[in-house]
DNA sequence: CAGAAGATCATCT
DNA sequence: GATGATCTTCTGT
């Protein structure tokens, strides 16, 4: 499969500006275990004006990675249970990041089911806590560049503009009508 | 220092 | 639709 490198302007602008522009792009992670290659199909953005982001409050140990310069990675624990993996995004100082939360998954099925479990292809990736499970993702990849490291995002082999979704979020940042969530329209890849 | 909440998921009814 | 698993961060005293 042929892969581009994303270009990191694409992680500079704004957190929806760049949630939808990786729809369609493609997650890769190689380690010793294997290649899985995945389809972006849904997003979440998130930044520091937002009070349900991590960094609404300023730096903390667990956040500090928001801070910097769009193209590394932000890994965190959920729930005490899941890893989420974001890409930090925008200019340096301002803590902003996207949540990835599913992905059709491509090539690596084997592996990624592997680590999931005996279930559908439709399930290996589908929600930001399965996607890592199944990308094998962990703490070990926080501050990592999210371009040129073993996981890095990648353009798609045959340029793709999907038709995208967008959902206000419910509760406290619907006031100022902030756009939240982003999907590919009509992939059963997505997480809901 | 105690307590609550949380960018989730699997399992059960 | 409801529940429990499990742990980091933040808040209040």
């Amino acid at each position: 499969m042929m892969k581009r490198p994303l270009p990191k302007r694409a992680l500079l602008g704004t957190a929806p500006e760049a949630a939808r522009a990786l729809l369609g792009k493609l997650l890769v992670h190689e380690s010793s275990e294997g290649t899985v290659v995945g389809r972006i199909v849904e997003t979440e953005a998130y930044d520091e004006t937002d009070l349900a982001s991590h960094s609404c409050r300023g730096r903390t140990k667990r956040n500090q990675v928001m801070f910097a310069q769009g193209g590394v990675w932000y890994v965190y624990r959920s729930y005490g249970l899941h890893w989420c993996l974001n890409v930090v995004v925008g200019p340096e100082d301002f803590g902003a990041a996207v949540l990835l939360r599913a992905v059709e998954p491509l090539s690596g099925q084997d592996l990624m089911r592997a680590r999931r479990g005996a279930i559908q292809d439709r399930d290996l990736a589908r929600g930001p806590g399965r996607l890592c499970q199944a990308f094998g993702v962990d703490a070990r990849c926080y501050g990592a560049s999210a371009l040129k490291s073993p996981l890095f995002l990648a353009g798609p082999a045959r340029s793709s503009r999907p038709r995208v979704i967008t959902t206000p979020r419910i509760g406290i940042s619907m006031a100022k009508e902030t756009l939240w969530r982003f999907c590919v329209a009509d992939s059963p890849y997505v997480s809901r």
